[in-house]
DNA sequence: TCTGCTATACTGGTATACCACATCTTTGGC
DNA sequence: GCCAAAGATGTGGTATACCAGTATAGCAGA
């Protein structure tokens, strides 16, 4: 029953997280200092700046950032309860390993929901939301030309977020944000690691979009079945080239 | 922008929790006192012990439980996080009114998984899968003849999890129970005030097992989805008896 | 009776202090 | 040199105190 991963090395051996990194946060007083903390630190693994593995502690991290632990702790328990940190009771937090197999489920989770999405999307289209699809379509293209990789992701959720906006299904948008992580993690070591990856994404957001032109339901289904199922043809290169990332 | 909820009426006249229901909670040492909490306060907004709109103050739970409010916080922030309970930060926090929308799209994120979970399900049959079927509705019957309409329920869940369990995809089953809230009340509502509806859903789950006996994969998806719509038709009926929860 | 001001009580957000417990380090015996 | 016991350190969990902002009630003036 106990959640925590037993580590085999010894702690005092543990990279722990650097609060250097985070010398460049800034408060805002128009949200709460928890809150702002969450985002943070969110935006950090999901980047991989915040590697796998790494310890992290509640005071160090009101410290660095000037705050009390208060705050710093609810951005932890919210991290928790999304699985990107792993909360050892009175022995530390780290941030947690990459599970190929809670990415499979997250696939799947997405998978489901975005194939009957799209049917609701290509069965009712609005005018105009073709329109939409294709300036995210360009926005990645000039991301692409400035190798701008994170804004390249930035756009491909956009492209993927339309079709959940338009059929009136943003609740189930978020919550496949809130629960897709470490898919998202993946999506971005694999990404950013090879432009011609994106440039593949980039074709295929093309080919979905003319399909979708056609009201052609059954290709475009098939066409995104393979475009998010991309990742798990290279979970194994992956799993070679950073083994102390993924389990 | 704003995520909380204004009220036409003034505060003074909002219904207030009753620490007096907490009466019958009791520490154990084996949880985190923040957790145990969380789980007692989801348990009876989800039965509607708490009911839609009803004000709860964390001092006024952390002194009904005899616990400083650091843990109350926690939990508070946990079912904010899940909109079981809207926080109005300096205002109130107040248990969340079942919102229909909501309930839609938690709907379709649960029939579209729920397909595609079964459609893996009926493919890859484990000898055993069925027989643990038959046992959830066995002790469904049991539950319907003495009138433990609370434990039907249980049993309800029991058999849909089977599913989830069988295919290993227990983590969406996971994912889909802590975001089909509103989809949950509505569906207490519905099933605590009639036994006719009880029985109609028993009626369904032995049929759906006959289907998946004869790997009679289509008619056994187009009666899921009849079985989960099933709650749909009522939010009519629900809506004018319980005004005041819904919106 | 109505209106606007003000004092007060109360809310949730944050800071701080303390605790039990896991771990690490030192120490003292052999 | 080894190893176990004892103390030191650090962790997350909890309790308490304080703060700024909000709602309420009561009062003063019309």
């Amino acid at each position: 029953m106990s959640t925590f991963i037993k580590e085999s090395r010894p702690y005092q051996e543990c990279e722990r997280f650097d609060p250097l990194q985070m010398s460049d946060f800034q408060l805002k007083d128009s949200q709460t200092v928890a809150s702002q903390i969450y985002k943070t630190l969110r935006e950090r693994i999901i980047t991989m700046q915040l590697t796998p593995g790494v310890t992290m502690s509640e005071q160090e991290t009101a410290n660095a950032l000037g705050v009390s632990r208060t705050p710093v702790r609810e951005a932890f328990i919210r991290l928790s309860r999304e699985k990107m940190v792993i909360i050892s009771p009175q022995r530390r937090t780290a941030v947690a390993k990459i599970s190929t197999e809670r990415a499979q489920q997250e696939h799947f989770l997405r998978e489901s929901l975005e194939q009957a999405v799209l049917e609701q999307f290509v069965l009712n289209l609005r005018p105009g939301a073709i329109d939409v699809l294709e300036q995210v379509i360009e926005l990645q293209k000039q991301a692409l030309l400035s190798k701008d990789f994170a804004a390249f992701l930035t756009f491909d959720d956009e492209f993927h977020r339309t079709f959940y906006v338009e059929t009136d299904k943003y609740l189930c948008y978020q919550v496949l944000r809130r629960n897709c992580f470490d898919y998202q993690r993946l999506r971005y070591l694999s990404s950013c690691s090879d432009e011609a990856i994106q440039r593949m994404n980039l074709e295929q957001h093309e080919q979905m979009v003319r399909l979708i032109k056609e009201r052609n339901l059954a290709d475009v289904q098939a066409l995104l079945r393979r475009h998010v199922r991309r990742i798990f043809d290279e979970i194994k290169v992956l799993k070679e080239r950073y083994p102390q990332f993924i389990q």
